[in-house]
DNA sequence: GTTTGTGAAGTATTTCACAGCC
DNA sequence: GGCTGTGAAATACTTCACAAAC
């Protein structure tokens, strides 16, 4: 009784629904840590802020996960949202520019922990080439078109200097990435057909200001 | 709940337009290191991957900066920008989480080349407390809400395991903050008038999965 | 009693389109 | 010729409200 909902109309998901799924999803595995094993929308609304009609308009644009007068069961609703969202593979990335933000991230366990497994790294400068780092030999520059096409890798994270970062990001489109996570505090370009998000705390901040000026005033 | 408290005149700027500010600010800044001296809407819409339209309006909100015919004059449109945001003055931010991100944070030139200078630290691991980084010395958790207070910080970031995030940002409010950039992989709950953005690249990447896959069927 | 799922209603945001100006 | 600034129109998104389900 499922596929035959949205069939039909062939309504597009709004990409802010997209987005607000795996914050669902984060939520959802603390609450499941906790041992809990149902949850309202009107519940979970409270833990992230959101009005439980968005949560349950939002997750009708998938299927009908919840019962009346009961709620969500967790462990099914994350298991339909990991489905939804495509995490049950693990996912290959590639990350280029090691320097201290690159280091960082080459560390960080949270990716793996995630499905989004790192498995390549690159770098211009010739000291870093061959090192091993986080159990990742650093690659040369002259081979991120090759490693990137060869392995199939559709996901990378730039943390380049600015000046580079659009060079570096056309040619990982180029070699066939979909999807990039930019660091570089510049703006890209990309074609329709490739996502990409900017993790920028400095442009956040410049946002912030403004609110606080005005809250003084 | 029909109570709408804006129907005098006052219109509030919506807050998307607040956070497209800085992006047209970077963009601009860049083509002043150019030798630019003046862009159309139509010129920094392309650059930025916005409409022309768009970025009229935005900039409609706050004056008439432009002219008819040429465009907008880069310098001036940078400082009324600059104005709007509260940027000419400095900030000052404070640092919550000293581990491997945190070092990074701290030791990034491009917050305080724009204005984001970071003058506390803190971490609650008794072997950091006490050790310089990037020339600020590292304070113990306990004396967090005396320095935050006493040096009136408003901006802090905070960069500490998912599990004490929630209860550092609360102390951070309590002691005076107003905005938050918080690093932790968790959802974080804050009062209507304190802004939070959270930095969260696996969030990003778990909503980018479905438009992959989505492209492969 | 409670809560979901969803059309309909209500807002918010974007885009259009053109007068006015260079 | 070009471009801005802006009401009006169009689109996108959120919230309401209630029948149906438990």
């Amino acid at each position: 009784m499922k596929g035959s909902v949205k069939d039909s109309t062939y309504t597009e998901v709004p990409e802010v629904v997209i987005i607000r799924l795996p914050q669902y999803l984060r939520t959802l595995t603390r609450l499941r840590n906790q041992g809990i094993d149902v949850v309202s929308s009107r519940q979970l609304g409270d833990l992230i802020q959101m009005t439980p009609a968005q949560i349950r308009k939002d997750l009708s644009y998938f299927g009908r996960f919840g019962k009346q007068g009961r709620g969500y069961t967790i462990s099914g609703l994350i298991k339909q949202l990991r489905t939804i969202l495509a995490l049950n593979e693990e996912w290959k990335v590639g990350l280029v520019g090691i320097g201290r933000l690159g280091r960082a991230i080459l560390s960080y366990p949270g990716f793996s922990s995630e499905g989004f497994k790192i498995v390549a790294a690159f770098d211009s400068e010739p000291s870093q080439v061959g090192q091993m780092v986080g159990g990742i030999m650093i690659q040369p520059m002259h081979k991120l078109a090759e490693i990137i096409s060869a392995e199939g890798i559709q996901i990378c994270i730039t943390a380049v200097p600015a000046d580079f970062a659009q060079s570096v990001i056309d040619e990982l489109i180029s070699s066939g990435v979909k999807s990039i996570v930019n660091y570089a505090p510049v703006g890209i370009q990309v074609p329709d057909d490739i996502k990409l998000r900017n993790i920028d705390p400095v442009i956040a901040l410049q946002s912030m200001t403004y609110y606080i000026k005005k809250g003084c005033v």
